[in-house]
DNA sequence: TAAATCGAGTGAACCGGTTCATAATTCGCT
DNA sequence: AGCGAATTATGAACCGGTTCACTCGATTTA
């Protein structure tokens, strides 16, 4: 705690006595009824006769009545929470995911709490017990490390959805994103295009899905029946963010001068363009630039950014309904969704220039 | 503790039943110790005797001890949280803004529970009241109403603070931001270019820095010598989102051709020019196009966006500090940010064009 | 008319971590 | 060894909304 060096302390005035928030026993005394008729008017309005309850209601509204989800949760074992854990709110794939989330849980007098990993494993440990503690009812998560320490909420009133596979053990349900492909594909347009010089910005190798991508890239390379290690640059940024894109872009090409570039997100895109553009270099014509999500702002910049598109919105509706089907507390249903490429303008022809 | 997946678990008693969490109670006579010096090894390490203090967290370890915070805070009157109230997550511009929050607070084991308004006085009613139930010791709020029900929270152990003024009575501290200023650059800027015909894109009157920025503009033509009615053509959107700017465009092209466009911030920008380049105009030649905010992307928009910047993950920062030192509390602090005009390619000299 | 049924309301007990007055140890020092 | 002070440990009471077995009066059924 930190405490003011104000003047003079002294004052001695107790007027810092904050009065208590009103309870259920001081509404039912003001309304002349029992303190189980109160909570009864909470919670099962059409159980008490309209009187009664206008009465009640009444007694709230002039006392100010707020009351306290701790007390109640504590007693009922139900928060009324669900915990979301993503990478990133910042993102708007991810922000999308959370409104379609959110789209489908809003009605149900339910409260989404979110928390983002930053791709940060301690940061989803600290979130994850976080949630724990609070008694969340349900928990929607896109790991970025094996998921531990889910256990707690297996339990819970509406269970464990697990967006984005690899995982690690039977986790609830799971959405799961066909990475592979969708970075097979991104690599397969470039190299159709001429490419043989490739850098890829991925993200951490302990986030399974940047994993997956990586996998994707080689295989598509391979399976174009080229060495990887002749084509691919391959760089690691510890954020998927614009700042770290440009950066890395910035770093990367002190050293090679690939004719393409790959990202694991349009975030870390957004970032190589700025590094592109700062470096007076052309996309297509000099770089061509390929990234991922197709997230609302790729197609107005400049060029329109040629991507993979997976649906972001749908996937959080779909985690939503898994939560409250109860699919995700017994039963683990699985559902897969396929990203689709999208070719706008930033990929063209390779440009002649010599393998640095 | 980690559960082998050994073929047979002996026990193999109703393990149907869900077991309940473990308590203190029960590490308590596990580790030997008294229910209270569980408490002070989970609060006040320090006070307990570092052998006694291994014992318990090894039979927290070995039963999986979670903790109910809803039991803590019920008694201790501390929830750890503090609630942030934000327009929209997924603009990038306030997502900066909590990231700065964050920042400053996540160290003080505080947890930070977000919400987003959309531009909604119901949900904002909602938001609010849900987190007075939580019971968070803390709330920044950017009101887009004025601030009616956060009584509750001031008496909260860290106060208010409401991001952008206009609030209301007084809340707590305030961290205004100069809308009037910062929409007057914008407008002078177009002004000077010749531009007699502006397209201004805004957000409901209800939120109080949209009719401040509405102000701004009214104040920027007038000072010009220009009659506002014979300039401006206003355009209103409930939600400032791409989307929204997008259509709203569409919907004003149909109508009006002015020679330029201002939006109330830089996602409704990004909706615009997505809209013009659909119709196959160009920016600027055709149309100028200004936003607000100065959000981290439309930097790279073709072309890059003129905009008004205001520090986001500066004023988030502030108002974490505000929290932490009381200031939220008892005085009212007030912080006045000014915004600056950022003059990129996406205005330029009014094109010749009979007023319609 | 008496008995069974039902809707409305009651309030003591309860959820589980924290508090704090009290008790038990340990430690420093003579 | 003896004694007071400081450190550590104890556990009953408590926070406040919810639960549920129960009471009460009114309506329906026999």
């Amino acid at each position: 705690m930190i405490l003011a060096v104000g003047p003079d302390p002294s004052d001695a005035t107790k007027d810092s006595e904050v009065r208590r928030p009103v309870g259920v026993r001081e509404v039912a005394k003001r309304a002349q009824v029992s303190l189980g008729t109160v909570s009864n008017v909470i919670n099962t309005p059409d159980s008490v006769r309209p009187k009664t309850r206008a009465r009640v209601e009444k007694a709230m509204r002039e006392l100010g009545f707020v009351g306290s989800r701790a007390a109640g949760q504590l007693r009922s074992r139900k928060s009324g929470l669900v915990g979301v854990v993503l990478p990133d709110v910042g993102n708007p794939y991810w922000a999308d995911v959370l409104r379609g989330v959110e789209s489908v849980l809003e009605d149900q007098d339910l409260t989404l709490v979110v928390g983002s990993t930053r791709q940060d494993p301690a940061r989803q440990k600290r979130l994850l017990r976080a949630f724990a503690q609070q008694g969340v009812d349900g928990l929607v998560v896109a790991p970025i490390d094996t998921l531990r320490g889910w256990e707690p909420f297996a339990g819970r009133r509406l269970g464990v959805v697990a967006l984005e596979n690899g995982a690690g053990p039977d986790v609830g349900s799971t959405i799961s994103l066909d990475n592979v492909g969708g970075a097979r594909q991104a690599i397969a347009h470039l190299l159709a295009l001429g490419h043989r010089s490739i850098a890829f910005i991925n993200g951490p190798q302990s986030v399974p899905w940047c994993v997956e991508r990586r996998e994707g890239v080689l295989d598509g390379i391979r399976a174009a029946g080229l060495k990887t290690s002749e084509v691919l640059i391959e760089v690691e940024v510890a954020d998927l963010t614009s700042a770290k894109g440009l950066t890395a872009t910035d770093d990367l090409w002190g050293i090679y001068q690939p004719t393409a570039i790959m990202c694991a997100n349009d975030l870390v895109a957004l970032g190589a363009l700025l590094s592109l553009q700062r470096h007076g270099l052309r996309v297509p014509e000099d770089v061509s630039l390929i990234g991922y999500d197709d997230v609302v702002f790729v197609e107005a910049l400049r060029p329109p950014l040629t991507t993979v598109r997976q649906p972001s919105f749908e996937v959080g509706v779909m985690a939503g309904k898994m939560l409250l089907s109860g699919a995700a507390h017994d039963g683990s249903e699985r559902e897969l969704v396929t990203p689709s490429l999208v070719v706008r303008e930033s990929t063209g022809p390779a440009p002649l220039r010599k393998r640095t």
